[in-house]
DNA sequence: CTGTGTGCAAAGGGTTTGCAAGTAC
DNA sequence: GTACTTGCAAACCCTTTGCACACAG
């Protein structure tokens, strides 16, 4: 089970970036916006736990860095919903959770947990 | 341009395993199974080679990590059609290459350049 | 008061690079 | 002989952890 959690400035800020956020932020980037003095092992956890609470997702870019960004409604704890994809664009470096959710036909007897799927590219704005 | 390539043991070897292994390799999985000694970063840069020159492919793992698989067939030299998805087991920790594309409906405007798909679970062998 | 949250400092792990010596052609 | 290759050593970057103190409930 998992442990209680408080209510502090630092997680709320987060949580505040992360949801006024198109885009899945990375480490550094919640570092940068965030208002509030925060330590790098902190942003570090408390994402870490967003993700354990079901609150975030996780995605890592082609680059092996690992994006946040809040779940859409149907994320439970333990139990994501992210087979949507991801866009990361090469030239702005946003990385954009796009809606649709990608079709896997796994051959039998394979157990699917978890989706990692980042398309790369140049995104519409930045052409 | 890309530079001339030369003809090494160390190269072929590495070449070898790969085209040997139905799983993606990482980069440490090469160095344990090439027999001839090699250093870290000459396998790093054979890898990366092998990628430039369409040879093979990366993907990288939800932890971050690349993993190499040769090209079937359609890739050429930048100009890769790996959007084929991937299933990294969590138990044995192989990378399989699944002969399956993704089909990609990317909204109007956006260019799409790579694909980096790993789908992660429990494979067929390991239940 | 209890146990979660935070900062500081340091380690970890894979990846990457500079430079000089080695070697394919 | 030229220029691609390799090894060695060190740097890099992001991620992760230990520990002691701070603070929410």
């Amino acid at each position: 089970m998992a442990l209680k959690r408080r209510n502090t400035e630092i997680k709320e800020g987060i949580l505040h970036i992360l949801t006024g956020s198109k885009a899945a932020l990375s480490q550094t980037d919640v570092e940068e916006q965030l208002n509030v003095p925060a330590d790098r092992a902190t942003i570090f956890r408390t994402l870490n736990r967003f993700v354990e609470d079901g609150i975030a997702h996780r995605i890592v870019s082609e680059e092996g860095k690992s994006y946040f960004a809040v779940c859409t409604g149907k994320c439970a704890s333990g139990h994501h919903h992210d087979a949507h994809y991801h866009f990361h664009c090469l030239e702005c470096r946003k990385m954009e959770c796009m809606k649709d959710e990608i079709q896997v036909k796994l051959p039998k007897g394979y157990k699917l947990m978890q989706a990692n799927v980042v398309l790369t590219g140049i995104c519409a704005a930045c052409r």
